[in-house]
DNA sequence: ATAATATATTTGGGATACCAAATATTTTTC
DNA sequence: GAAAAATATTTGGTATCCCAAATATATTAT
């Protein structure tokens, strides 16, 4: 086994997580090459091998899943990735949008003690930056009840809790709209013809796309 | 360039300047291919990859340098795997001689930011558990004139200042026999025959080899 | 100086992770 | 149900990093 194999592979266990927790359609192998950027020959081949190891199954109708091993690594690798996170953010001031490259690197370190010696050292965080919950030891994720923005009703108020999504553009562009987990969002109107809404934030309107809205994870403010 | 190239580089530029500053001879393929457990073709190789990069040189006489940008390269790499080991013992409880195997995943992290934030985070620590030195981020290293303890004059005292190997099994060794940076050594008598020493550390007696005392980096104490 | 030894280099090959393009197969659409 | 579109798979090929074994070139010892 090369080096980095278990890189390479530990990557394919958090694509899958990732794309099984965010879609509801199955994640079929098109949806993973192109989720990795990836050519579908390099992640058939990929999926024959994780198969063998037992970390994957393809099911009669092509859908890719997760065995249970293969969940609990992708989601201790979740629980590296979050815990790094709250690190640089907490410990290094890196800003909550400027962490998720450093993290995808971190994540990598092989140590279970060094994570749980982390862990302890911030003081067991609950969440990580971005408000997605940290996977105990033991691979158990406290949920978080929320919906998406775009399903929220007009009239009410909402509050951020998390997102669907770490990528440093839409990050960047939440800062920019000031938005991050305990924003209150009221939603004002919502347009059916493209799914856009319409919200008032901190007393400022604001209109944003289905795509953001989806990727808002919220909770109806009590 | 493969995902996983600029890791392999890194290894080879350290165990150049580790192997530059450790002996007083030439380094050469065989010399560099034993150090690092790899096969003289492999090293070959690769030390022409690298002399087109410009990373080292190979004299007429064979024997292998790194040039100026190498040299930099190798000690920024020193410089991340020493501040990640303070943090791993100061931060993170570890004992001086776990963390050798951590920093060396550590010190792959590619963030110059990362690095400089964490210095700061450590309060700019000198010296790395071992004792060693931190170069700083322009690659500056604080001289720590030392000699090998076999080196010692019969009846002196000497102060561990830190240590020429950081292997688990050497460091494992050195917290039997209670010797740390900071331990003070008289050497009470040295073996011509085989170059081993008999010491007195704390009021015990203790008979080392040679090859332990030429690991010791030690000062006169005043 | 020559044999023995050490070092350097070449040659041919392997594993891993990747891709583009061709070919099957399945699903959708009309 | 046939054509079109999407998805799955195969095939042939690349780059990187590695090795063992053969060969060439130095170095050392006698």
């Amino acid at each position: 086994m090369s080096h980095f194999t278990k890189q390479v592979e530990e990557n394919y266990l958090k694509a899958l997580f990732k794309l099984k927790s965010r879609e509801i359609k199955k994640v079929n192998n098109i949806a993973l090459a192109t989720y990795m950027e990836l050519n579908p020959a390099t992640v058939l081949e990929m999926m024959r091998k994780l198969a063998d190891k037992n970390l994957v199954q393809v099911l009669p109708d092509k859908s890719i899943q997760l065995t249970e091993t293969g969940e609990r690594k992708a989601i201790l690798i979740i629980r590296k990735h979050r815990l790094w996170e709250v690190f640089l953010v907490d410990k290094l001031k890196y800003k909550w949008n400027e962490v998720h490259d450093l993290a995808e690197q971190l994540e990598h370190i092989e140590s279970d003690d060094l994570v749980n010696r982390l862990e302890e050292f911030l003081k067991f965080p609950a969440f990580d930056p971005h408000g997605d919950p940290i996977p105990d030891k033991n691979g158990k994720i406290k949920l978080n009840a929320t919906i998406p923005l775009n399903l929220g009703k007009k009239g009410k108020t909402y509050t951020v809790k998390s997102f669907a999504e770490t990528e440093d553009a839409f990050l960047d562009y939440l800062t920019n709209i000031n938005i991050q987990p305990g924003t209150k969002i009221t939603v004002l109107d919502l347009y059916e013809y493209d799914g856009s809404s319409s919200v008032q934030i901190n007393n400022n309107k604001l209109h944003i796309s289905e795509k953001v809205a989806q990727n808002i994870l919220v909770q109806l403010k009590k």
